[in-house]
RNA sequence: GUCCCCAUCGUCUAGUGGCCCAGGACCGCGGCUUUUCACGUCGCUAACGCGGGUUCGACUCCCGCUGGGGACGCCA
């Protein structure tokens, strides 16, 4: 078959995902790394679709990948919308490709028709359980040498794998890996529909579509020796190869629903910003000395598969929302203008239609060093868009009672005529009351603070009403005062 | 069971023979700051799985063990 050159010192590097529901988590990372080094090295991301299981496979689901790339920010070079020299991307658009592939190696003795059935197949399976529940089951061979091929039956192509030697391949993460080839059997390359297996598919797509390295999870690891094999038979150049370790769930199990969120669709859902996806992401496996916080483009710039470690990880939510706390935190990783524009779905959600960028922008500075998520940046955000606060009915019991009444009109007339709104005048004229008072802020305070929130935890009093504004703030000192003192 | 892979604090990790009686981050716990909640800041708890080698010297190299993971499909 025709192999593209990948280019000079060019990587093409390749995401190949099957749609067949979510997005997973780890999905994304090995995304991820495969996206970084083309990112970095100017080399090129492809995505490729494989759905040859056709009993799972569904167009919602690609959809999905779609949509988590793009939300992700991994945008990719070919593949299905942006199209490309060496497609269609789509493996079931490929199948004549494979059919193709799969006769040539029958043809030149390297594969050959299998028309065992399933149920024969299932049956020897059947057989060797029940003599030795523990044995692997192989392929017996019942056709490899045979020519007498039944007219007119289903087949399988199986590939002729060799029995003896081995396959060595140098990983780019886990260094040099050995497998004897008595490991191996004749595995299937296309089915009797003539729909090609993963191995196969994958090789084929791999060598046509000129992949230079081939990166993915480290489940994987045990294909590749058949993979090579295929590359010998078709006498194509080998990619290199790369490894990721495992992302586990705390238990140390493969990571699944059960354990929570897997799905990138679900931690855009809880409030996690793309970027702090893929630093917590990159950061499991990976390593840049001891830093743990990264922008998109220090993740490029840094990153190599020779900082990629070996150990399976498990998952932490709490180092998760760690690292979104820090992107949330830090204006040079998320913007003002990015930070408005991530939140206002959250605020939607919470009822808000309209969503007063200004205002929000504003408040900005008192939400950021406390919303480890967006959905928390909303809450946090909550009172200060609202016009009048939702009332806290623990809150409003414990600290606006009648003894309030005038420590809030005090307050309020205090303010009332400062000519300077921002935190320090407030501040200073309201402690030049509390001064002349005898009172302590702390006399005020809560009870303020409620009057203002609607809750007895905040930010900063003067910080809130100079946000809130001087009408806002007044109006709702007098709410307040007027809330206290119909209590009896 | 067979083959492959892995092994540093509870978790993510630094460490490529002496810089390590092991560093950072998260978590947890204290102190400071403080009008609340946070932020910040200071500090504490906590690890080289075990046993053999090699070496003047092993977290680092080798072997074994143990433990963990992956795979063994007309799934990917």
């Amino acid at each position: 078959m025709t192999v593209p050159s990948g280019g000079p010192g060019k990587p093409r590097v390749r995401f190949a995902p099957s749609p067949t529901g979510y997005l997973h988590i780890g999905g994304v990372r090995t995304a991820l790394f495969n996206w970084l080094w083309a990112r970095k090295t100017g080399g090129t991301f492809v995505l490729r679709i494989e759905d040859t299981d056709r009993e799972r496979s569904t167009d919602e689901s690609r959809q999905v990948i779609f949509d988590a790339l793009t939300w992700l920010g991994m945008d990719w070079d070919e593949g299905p919308q942006v199209g490309g020299n060496f497609g269609p991307y789509t493996q079931t658009e490929r199948l004549a490709l494979y059919r193709e592939q799969a006769d040539k190696l029958v043809a030149e003795g390297k594969a050959y028709r299998c028309y065992a059935t399933r149920e024969e197949l299932d049956a020897a399976r059947e057989e060797l359980k029940k003599r030795d529940p523990k044995a692997e089951f192989k392929y017996p061979g019942w056709w490899r040498d045979r020519t007498d091929w039944p007219e007119g039956k289903k087949y399988v192509i199986r590939f002729k794998a060799p029995q003896t030697g081995v396959v060595t391949y140098v990983d780019k993460v886990f260094g040099e890996v050995t497998t004897p080839n008595s490991e191996q059997q004749d595995f299937v390359l296309l089915r009797s529909d003539g729909v090609p297996l993963y191995n196969f598919g994958a090789v084929v797509d791999d060598i046509t579509m000129g992949m230079t390295l081939v990166a993915r999870g480290r489940d994987h690891m045990v294909n590749t020796p058949p993979q090579i094999l295929l590359y010998e038979a078709f006498g194509a150049p080998l990619p290199d190869f790369a490894h990721l370790p495992m992302m586990l769930a705390p238990s140390g199990k493969k990571l699944s629903k059960r354990d929570g969120a897997v799905s990138v669709t679900e931690y855009k859902d809880m409030g996690y910003t793309p970027d702090a996806v893929l630093n917590y992401l990159v950061r499991f496996g990976w390593s840049h000395g001891d830093q743990e916080v990264f922008s998109k483009q220090q993740l490029i710039d840094a990153f190599s598969w020779e900082a990629c470690g070996r150990g399976d990880g498990k998952f932490d939510t709490k180092k998760f929302l760690a690292i979104s706390f820090e992107h949330l935190k830090s204006a040079e990783l998320t913007p003002d203008d990015a930070y408005v524009a991530r939140v206002t779905p959250f605020l939607e959600a919470r009822g808000f239609s309209k969503v007063d960028v200004a205002k929000v922008k504003s408040a900005l500075p008192a939400v950021r060093e406390r919303a480890r998520t967006l959905i928390e940046a909303a809450d946090a955000l909550d009172f200060f868009l609202r016009d009048e606060p939702v009332m806290d009915a623990k809150a409003v019991e414990k600290f606006l009672v009648p003894a309030s009444v005038p420590l809030l009109r005090g307050l309020a007339d205090s303010i009332r005529t400062s000519e300077a709104w921002a935190e320090a005048d407030l501040d200073a004229k309201a402690h030049a009351w509390l001064a002349e008072k005898g009172l302590l802020i702390k006399d005020v305070a809560q009870s303020a603070r409620v009057a203002l929130t609607g809750r007895s935890a905040s930010p900063g009093l003067f910080q809130v009403i100079a946000i809130l504004g001087r009408e806002t703030a007044l109006a709702r000192l007098e709410a307040a005062a007027k809330i206290a003192a119909a209590r009896t």
